[in-house]
DNA sequence: AGAAGGATTATCT
DNA sequence: GATAATCCTTCTG
């Protein structure tokens, strides 16, 4: 049989949760150009209107409309005139949480991700920030709200090796700033020590004047 | 090695 | 009209 998504139910709770539970799981998609899959190495949480971080802080419109839905689907934005990033929406049906999908190691088609992102040195540079991982499974506009949890769809969520928990780190988010500008309020990033994949951008480097 | 600026447009004020 | 959940190139030390 083949092998079955990550179950709805798991992600049916507050982003906050999923989020270090996510992981070590695996984005597989496919296109007619072939197939990529990356195994999670970095994420981000985004809560709702709590969360002046988040797209859905003020309320419904039409780009976050999609993390306002049932959980298990891709919301996936444009950002920077120029890129692209996907987050797993979560939560239950009318409640907006999501994670953000950072970075992550291409454990499948290297070759395709390698044609799509010309300007890395080495494959751990295919999936190696949110753009990065987006460009490297090749995803995009059509992308946004499409199902991750049903068998036989061409983007799917599928559960990756064991991950050691020791190995779970969590600090600020990367480019969200907190009130006053201060950097982010909260530690709603996670990654996994020790893994060349994880983006190197420092957490809230504060502007110093010279 | 680290810092700085440009690219380029959808979205919201 | 300003800003953005970013990346890449180029400049400087």
């Amino acid at each position: 049989m083949e092998t079955a998504t990550i179950d709805r139910a798991f992600l049916a709770r507050p982003g906050l949760d999923v989020a270090p539970d996510l992981l070590g799981s695996v984005l597989r998609h496919t296109t007619p150009e072939g197939t990529v899959a990356v195994r999670l190495t970095e994420v981000e949480a985004y809560q709702g209107a709590d969360d002046p971080g988040s797209h859905a802080y003020r309320g419904r419109t039409p780009r976050n409309e999609v993390m306002f839905g049932p959980a298990g689907h891709l919301y996936v934005y444009f950002t920077y005139g120029m890129h692209f990033c996907a987050n797993v929406v979560c939560d239950v049906d009318g409640t907006a949480t999501a994670v953000l999908l950072r970075a992550g190691e291409v454990i499948e088609g290297a070759s395709l991700a390698a044609a799509r992102r010309l300007s890395a040195r080495a494959p751990r540079e295919y999936a190696r920030g949110p753009a990065r991982l987006t460009s490297a499974l090749g995803l995009g506009r059509s992308d946004n709200g499409v199902d991750l949890c049903s068998v036989g769809s061409p983007t799917q969520l599928l559960p990756g090796p064991p991950v050691d928990a020791t190995r779970v780190r969590t600090g600020p988010r990367v480019g969200v700033s907190g009130p006053g500008g201060d950097g982010d309020a909260y530690p709603w990033r996670f990654w996994l020590d020790g893994e060349p994949t994880v983006s190197p951008y420092r957490p809230h480097v504060p502007k110093r004047r010279k």
